[in-house]
DNA sequence: GCAAATTAATGATTTATTCAAG
DNA sequence: CTTGAATAAATCATTAATTTGC
């Protein structure tokens, strides 16, 4: 685990473990009283001092911190990119379409396709997912939120002003014109990195 | 493999094989541009829709947690039972005795220990840490200042006023009779209403 | 061997937390 | 202090594995 003469505190796993649950259960910032319980307690499961404790939940917390920031300000950028090339790409209008472009890794087997947004469309538009879930929220947010971000999706092409880009829209008179936009090759490692960058960068 | 009029999805296993090996190389939580590409992607290999997509990488993560910390929690017990039995094997009569309740919740095994105070004295005393944490701010308010609230902790058995608590004491001379009082079981759900209590009250 | 019965996996929903913006 | 957005945890519900008695 830990270099024997170690100028720093190694947590075991154990000490993690713990540490973070009693993050998670609401200890944010422990006083003196708490720290010294805690490092008691965690004293159990190795070396460890009441400044180790101090620092961790000092570290944890900003550290989350950062990451919920970073998080957010991406998932803006990479929307406002989008809305971006959504604008200056004046595209074709069938009614429908959607584009997929996969570039697979070899355990992946390459794909090029073109295919009918009916079944995108009604992947995000299962009726009674949808009325599930419209229970408790603004229907035309919904994939947003239940998806997290949102690097591209659909978007109205009758309406030129792109004031309300929607997510898997739900329309029972009959679908206006959507297009589905895939700006980047998939593949399993663009997925990580960008995976990684949402969550670490 | 699946009824034919099944009211849920069922992975082919070419489906999960892909999923999981996405899993394995970093995407652990797709956001809606991923979902939808995965979701292409495995419609090659059978019915498919975006939520299922997203419900496997919830479901998947969430279980892939709940089996790590299972393992982890078996491991404390075992470690806190041998430690038990270790410590009511052998008690010497120290000098100085700490006394610690313990009565976690379930994630926190039970624990009733009895400590020698040398270590926990040392925890607070550290010379470096003094130091440090000095630099920023008043020395002798220093805990109180960065902990907030005080039980109490620490206090001088010598004298029987207990007039002055003192928070992680320092002396360089020798130590006096010290003893750390804790005065109810140490819980998450405790430290959080007294975080709480801190934090509102 | 083979169904009925029981248990384990896992897909789908709901509920609770989290941070930070307003 | 409240709310929005996202996610994790807990839970419900259905399907697959398996066990069991015949």
């Amino acid at each position: 685990m830990c270099p024997a003469g170690s100028s720093r505190w190694c947590p075991t796993p154990e000490q993690v473990m713990i540490l973070e649950e009693m993050y998670r259960s609401g200890v944010k910032t422990p006083n003196a009283t708490q720290i010294q319980q805690i490092t008691s307690h965690l004293s159990f499961y190795g070396k460890i001092e009441g400044k180790n404790v101090f620092y961790w939940f000092q570290n944890h917390k900003a550290r989350e911190r950062q990451k919920l920031r970073r998080k957010l300000t991406k998932q803006l950028q990479l929307q406002q990119q989008q809305l971006f090339h959504h604008y200056f790409d004046s595209l074709p209008s069938p009614p429908f379409q959607h584009l997929s472009y996969y570039n697979s890794p070899p355990p992946f087997p390459q794909q090029v396709g073109v295919h009918d947004a009916a079944a995108a469309a009604k992947q995000g538009m299962n009726y009674t997912w949808k009325l599930d879930v419209s229970e408790r929220m603004d229907v035309d947010k919904s994939m947003m939120k239940i998806y997290g971000g949102d690097l591209l999706m659909m978007v109205d092409l009758s309406s030129p002003s792109l004031s309300s880009p929607c997510f898997f829209t739900t329309t029972t008179t009959g679908p206006p014109p959507l297009k589905t936009l895939e700006l980047f090759p998939v593949t399993a490692s663009n997925l990580k990195e960008e995976c990684n960058k949402n969550n670490n960068g």
